[in-house]
Formats: C-alpha cells, sequence, structure tokens
RNA sequence: GGCACCGUCGCCAAGUGGUAAGGCAAAGGUCUGCAAAACCUUUAUUCCCCGGUUCGAAUCCGGGCGGUGCCUCCA
C-alpha cells in the first residue's frame, strides 16, 4: 500500500518512498525548552506520532527522532531574566515537554537528542563546510554559512536568493560576507554557555543543531523530515543547505532529506497562535479544563496541514463526542461479553487505513468511525436480546475500532473510566459538586418511588438547568455533565 | 513590497476532473410516566465572484474580492 503525502519540497502529493524499503527514517524539530509548551506543541507531535503509529502499522520500521533544542538565544535570556542556569533551565522544561507528551498519549520518539550533548558533532560538521568552501569563518569569532554557495538554495521555500534579498530586513553586520549568510557557530559573550571550538570559544548556530543531530542519529539521505510551516523558512532550508553540502559532494535539497512535510497551525480567532502574539494557552492550561483525550480528539478532527482553530466550544464539542465514542463501547463491551469477535479484522479498519494512506487524513478516520458507531448503537439499543451472531458482531466492532484508536491515539482506556474522567472534568469546570447531584438523585428516587412525579422532575430539571442531565437507564440513573 | 497558502450548509470539516463524506447545532419522529441518551427523517441543484478549458469542474487555467502565513524568534 503506497502512503501518499503532501511533499513540501514538490508542493504536490506523491509516494513516500524510502531509500531502504521497509524502512522509515523520520525526523521531526523538536522544541525550543525555555518555556511551557502550548497548544500549538500538542498539535505538531500529536500530528507526528499518528504518522509514525501509522506508517508503524503499515509495517515500516520506522526510526524517530526529534531533538530538543536547549542551547539557544531564548533560553539563554529568559535564564538570565530570572537568574537561573540556562542548562538547567532548559533541562526543567524538557521535562515538563515530556510530561505534556505523555498526557497527550504521544509515543516518545526512539531517539530524543540535545544540542547541548552534540557540540563536538556540530563543530566536526562546521569544519567540514568550511574546509568544502561552504562556510567561513569571520574575524568576530562566529562562522557563516555562505547561501550562494549551495546551488539549491530556497527551493523548499520556492524562494530565490533575490527574492530574500528584496524583503530582507538587512542589518549592517560586517562580518557577513552576504546578508543571506547565516551564522552556524556564534563567538561566546560573557556568561553565556559556551564551547571551545577552532574559531574559539562560543555555541551553536540555530539551524545546525538539527543538522548534525540528524545526521549523526539517522545519517543521510533521511526519508521524511517534518515540522510545522513556520519553520520552512528559514529553519528548514538552511537544514538542507548546510547538511547537503557537508553530506559527499551532495549538491540538491535531497541529499539531506527525501521527503518534507509540514503542518497548520494552531490559531485563535483566525490569528496564529504564538508566543510572541501572546494568544497562546499552554497544554497544562487547557488539560486542567477538558481531558487529554479531547484535546486529541480535537486536533485530528482537522487534516494536518489546514490550519485549527482553538476555542473552549470547540472542546466542548469534541468532550460530548468523546463521551458518545465511550459510552457506545461501554454498552457494546457489555453485550458482547464472552462473544468471540466475528472474522478477521475488517471493513472499517481497512477504510480507516487507507484513509490515513492518503496524506494521513485523520478527519475522513473520524467519518469512518463516526458511521461504525452509528450502527454499533442500532444493534446495542434494539430491544429483545441479540443473538450469538449479533454479539460476534459486536465483538468484532470492538476489536476494529479499538485497532483504529491505536492508530490515532484514542480510545483506549476501559470506557467507564473514561466516562467518569470525562464528567469530572466537566464538572470542574461548572464548579458541579458530584455529593451534591448524588444526593439529588437520591431525592428523586424516593419522590418517583412514592409516584410524586412532580417532585422528581423538579428536582432532574432544576438539575438540567445547572446543566446536569439525568439518564435514567436499565442499569439505574446515571449523570452527566452537559 | 516579495513568496506561499486558504475561501465548501448556521458552526466545525472531508472531498482536488465524474456529478457535494462526517460531526455539532436546528426541526420533526421513535423510545420514555416525563426527560436525558440512542436511533430515524429533514436541512448546500451547490462549493467567494467573473470568465475560460472540458462531454463533464468545488476540483484545472486566467482575473477579481476576502482572509492567513512566511520573509525576524516560533510547532
Amino acid at each position: 500500500m503506497p502512503i501518499l503525502l503532501h511533499d513540501t519540497l514538490t508542493s504536490d502529493k506523491r509516494e513516500l518512498v524510502p531509500l531502504e524499503p521497509g524502512k522509515i527514517r523520520f525526523y521531526a524539530c523538536g522544541p525550543t525548552v525555555y518555556d511551557w509548551s502550548h497548544v500549538g506543541h500538542a498539535r505538531s507531535y500529536v500530528v507526528w506520532d499518528v504518522v509514525v503509529r501509522h506508517l508503524r502499522a503499515r509495517g515500516y520500521e520506522v526510526k524517530y527522532v526529534r531533538n530538543f533544542t536547549d542551547v539557544d538565544d531564548k533560553i539563554i535570556r529568559r535564564a538570565t531574566e530570572r537568574g537561573e542556569d540556562p542548562v538547567a533551565l532548559a533541562a526543567r522544561f524538557a521535562r515538563a515537554f515530556d510530561e505534556d507528551m505523555d498526557a497527550l498519549g504521544n509515543l516518545r520518539p526512539d531517539v530524543a537528542p540535545k544540542v547541548s550533548e552534540h557540540v563536538p558533532q556540530i563543530v566536526a560538521m562546521i569544519e567540514t563546510l568550511v574546509a568544502k568552501g561552504f562556510a567561513y569563518p569571520a574575524a568576530n569569532g562566529d562562522v557563516y554559512y555562505s547561501v550562494r554557495k549551495f546551488p539549491d538554495y530556497g527551493r523548499l521555500a520556492k524562494r530565490n536568493l533575490d527574492d530574500l534579498l528584496s524583503g530582507a530586513r538587512v542589518e549592517p553586520d560586517e562580518a557577513k560576507r552576504d546578508p543571506l549568510d547565516f551564522a552556524l557557530w556564534k563567538a561566546a559573550k560573557p556568561g553565556e554557555p559556551a564551547w571551545e571550538s577552532p574559531w574559539g570559544r562560543g555555541r551553536p548556530g540555530w539551524h545546525i543543531e538539527c543538522s548534525a543531530m540528524t545526521l549523526a542519529h539517522l545519517g543521510a539521505p533521511i526519508d521524511l523530515h517534518g515540522g510545522g510551516k513556520d519553520l520552512v523558512f528559514p529553519h528548514h532550508t538552511n537544514e538542507i543547505a548546510q547538511s547537503a553540502a557537508a553530506v559527499g559532494d551532495g549538491r540538491t535539497a535531497e541529499t539531506f532529506s527525501r521527503h518534507w512535510m509540514h503542518h497548520g497551525f494552531v490559531e485563535i480567532d483566525s490569528e496564529k497562535m504564538s508566543k510572541s502574539l501572546g494568544n497562546f494557552f499552554t497544554i497544562r492550561e487547557v488539560l486542567a479544563k477538558f481531558d487529554a483525550e479531547v484535546m486529541r480528539l480535537f486536533l485530528l478532527g482537522t487534516h494536518y496541514r489546514n490550519p485549527i482553530n482553538y476555542s473552549d466550544q470547540i472542546l466542548q464539542e469534541g468532550e460530548r463526542r468523546l463521551r458518545y465514542l465511550y459510552r457506545t463501547l461501554e454498552k457494546v463491551d457489555r453485550l458482547a461479553a464472552g462473544a468471540s469477535p466475528a472474522g478477521q479484522p475488517g471493513g472499517i479498519v481497512d477504510d480507516a487505513r487507507r484513509a490515513l494512506d492518503d496524506d494521513f487524513n485523520t478527519p475522513q478516520v473520524l467519518a469512518v468511525l463516526a458511521e461504525a458507531f452509528t450502527a454499533a448503537n442500532v444493534l446495542a439499543d434494539r430491544k429483545g436480546k441479540r443473538t450469538p451472531e449479533e454479539r460476534s458482531g459486536l465483538a468484532a466492532f470492538a476489536r476494529d475500532v479499538r485497532e483504529i484508536g491505536t492508530t490515532l491515539g484514542l480510545l483506549q482506556r476501559a470506557p467507564q473510566a473514561a466516562v467518569r474522567a470525562l464528567r469530572e472534568k466537566a464538572a470542574l469546570r461548572r464548579g458541579i459538586d458530584a455529593a451534591e447531584v448524588e444526593a439529588g438523585i437520591a431525592e428523586r428516587a424516593a419522590a418517583r418511588k412514592a409516584k410524586d412525579f412532580a417532585r422528581g422532575d423538579a428536582i432532574r430539571d432544576a438539575l438540567l438547568a445547572r446543566g446536569v442531565a439525568i439518564l435514567d437507564g436499565p442499569e439505574g440513573t446515571t449523570w452527566d455533565v452537559e
């Protein structure tokens, strides 16, 4: 089954063809860890997580590398502001990032390299670039990459050097031979983290770390490189230039990575969520209000390349939806208990996989699930007893749906526990006290037993007005927060 | 200014040449003591506008209009 993806390098949808059949070497640009991660990061890494999960489900042996950028201007600035050691600050936020990713249900990458642990490789790579004439040390102790030496420069971003020059905010910088050249190595300023190098004490520039760590852990060319759309230029453009130049006699972008994927942004009121605009929510803030799986469902409800608007309202919609999914599963599990699933994993699993084969179309997968869930509910809610065949069918549904969920990172919890967790979050948001609700339900039950329906309904309506829905079922009365 | 991307039902959102998926909301119905939940039915002859190509276009091309992103740190 070919995997199709929209390749930024060629601007079209094409087949993912790895260098070695059956193996995918994948590098996703990781976070710069100077602050809490926000919803934009959540999207990014949920997307890559599903990419990795699906490729593995399709039988590929995937090596997934995602870095931590822990040496950087912003980290140093933040650490200085707080009087904290930059390395320690970065390590702290890297841990927090891992916790956030775990909460979201993302698999850990196979390797999570840090810049601070790869300085020797970075220095060696810069030396190679200097030796090959692609880079030059400047008098101020910086080392720059000479953009005009790389013929394929700007191809990923579809920009030529003249385009770039016209829009560039050129700062008078005597050290650079060309305004578009970028720093591979920055001379140390007092108090900054610094390492020894042939050009004096200093630290890596921005783009070089990803190149060096990619080559260190995956070699070249890799099969797939991913990141947010904002990384196309300059970050990935420069990564390509320096990596391709460093590897063999590579002069084209493909020398570094065969395919490139970029995802769209999370937005607030149709504006990019970003640190600089200040319109961001951290993952932790959102997870205080909503279940992590709700966030995941929300993020997978839009194709990865499109922008996705964040709002509490849309998360509430997701919460309702996830509750529906788990409630159905709970019902089905109960009815199918003891029955063996019919046949092999079937139709809907294939449909879902095919949707993911086609540029990772997660909304399409959710549509596949929607139809299956409706059908399951029809059967589950029908009056009377289910035949053995029907119970096998329900068991097969539960199996297949969970199989699809494995690839999406959804529906892996015990249904009852998940429903309860969703309710707790909703209750918390609305300030509803569970004990109080339970007391109301008990009172209503007593009234109904005494045939005092008016009183029973009054209690129910009062609860409903506060957002608490009473559900009378064969198993007794339960409740939920709307 | 340069380079890209986007504009599909009230809202969210697939579909990128073969005659408009799915979700939410809304209305009616089944079920229910009444509800809630679940299910059924209904809801875009039409895909921002105008031209063109084609037997055929939401999908391709040209021109408008509107929005966003990148060009500086950013997932």
